[in-house]
DNA sequence: TGCAACTGTGAATGTCCCGTTTAAAATTCA
DNA sequence: TGAATTTTAAACGGGACATTCACAGTTGCA
């Protein structure tokens, strides 16, 4: 099935790029140019996930999530802002958007949040990451409780870490170069030094007991490997 | 290879800083100060990136990103905006940049943001070329993973020696100049040597398993090629 | 056959990347 | 708010890989 996104927009130079854009993506796209009509086309609709501008003529983006909400209507939101417009309020428990771009954006962040959000919320054409336990070496990783056991030895994993293992786990054997890794868990706009990315392997090793070290390999200058 | 920038920006004093401070960073970098040869530099030049100033004399840069995309170029932009110009609701969606910097910027900045870009439109280098496995002779090479496999010897891959494979499997046959090869891998203004590609056939003859050899053949005065 | 140009290869050198430590900043939690 | 934890940043040394060197071996051609 396809997924389908629904994109509220009264600007129709936007409306019609970001359509393009992602029909060519694959996804189905409706569209709706009034905010007093989103909610209703919201329900009509069904869409897989849901972006937003907040300027809207009826009714204004804030509102429209919150009445979604209220409906018990969980659908994924991404709201479109501009730059300077309040976000703090956007992103908050008290509205339940999910994720906001402010504008400008480029095609290729747009895209990237989408997928994000996808995948975040189950919806996603790729798999997510499996909660079960898994095996690195002989350390236990067990996603449910963030720790990882060797032995009688049981430690506790932050989040980074444990999605970096979990990320090196689903694809086990494979070279992942840093620039991917940066961008899958620290997301496609972080400006930070490629080496805190060091930091995080450093850590794991020390946790996985892999000193040599004989399980997350360092492909010099592409990135690293996990080998069982 | 060199990450190439191309500067699109008609004040000298900016565009002399910014040469400055991406070379010092190891970037390559090429300018043009005229917006109506900016199309045409890049395509000539085929930057990694382009950095395009908006205010131009003979064209602006909304035109020459407009014109790019048009010409299916995707090179990644980031376009430097003096505050206050209205940049809003263009830059993204029909026009296709894919960042911004407002003037006057910080360094620090700057730097960032090209980086950030670099790493999310994912210049990985080897991206042309196919990733599953493949053989040459009695060997497995598997791309994903940067090992090469002969019976059950297991060796691992620099980044150049897979690349260099890969452009062999990719040309099969046909004999490849040692420029030819040079330019490949190392880009199109490598100053060193012949003798360094020498080096990396060696370590590949013997990663093959090629003693006589009867895989990578030297073609005499020319180069070599591979023989399956 | 003999010369000149080209190539193979081990070893020396150089360069840049990564590992690691330390500390600061941000975040969480009490 | 202040302590504890997590995340990020900066700095530097070691080491892996890339490159060059030197010389022997090979090829092509007159």
């Amino acid at each position: 099935m396809k997924t389908k996104i629904l994109i509220v927009e009264d600007d129709p130079h936007i409306l019609l790029g970001l359509e393009e854009v992602l029909k060519s993506e694959g996804y189905e796209t409706a569209s709706c140019n009034r905010g007093d009509e989103a909610v209703a086309a919201a329900v009509k609709l069904q869409p897989t996930l849901i972006v937003l501008d907040v300027m809207l003529p009826g009714a204004s983006g804030y509102d429209i999530c919150k009445q979604l909400r209220a409906k018990k209507i969980s659908t994924p939101i991404l709201m479109l802002t501009a730059k300077g417009q309040e976000i703090d309020k956007v992103i908050g428990l008290d509205l339940g958007a999910d994720d906001y771009v402010t504008k400008p954006f480029g095609v290729r962040e747009l895209l990237a949040r989408i997928q994000a959000l996808l995948r975040r919320t189950g919806n996603a054409s790729e798999k997510n990451y499996s909660c079960g336990p898994f095996k690195i070496g002989s350390a236990t990783i067990d996603p449910k409780t963030f720790q990882i056991r060797r032995g009688k030895m049981v430690e506790e994993l932050t989040a980074k870490e444990l999605k970096l293992l979990q990320i090196f786990h689903a694809h086990a054997g494979e070279v992942l170069s840093r620039d991917k890794l940066l961008n899958e868990i620290w997301g496609y706009n972080y400006y930070g030094t490629t080496r805190t990315l060091d930091q995080v392997i450093v850590q794991l090793r020390k946790k996985l007991g892999d000193n040599e070290p004989k399980h997350l390999l360092t492909i010099h200058g592409v990135g690293y490997k996990l080998a069982d």
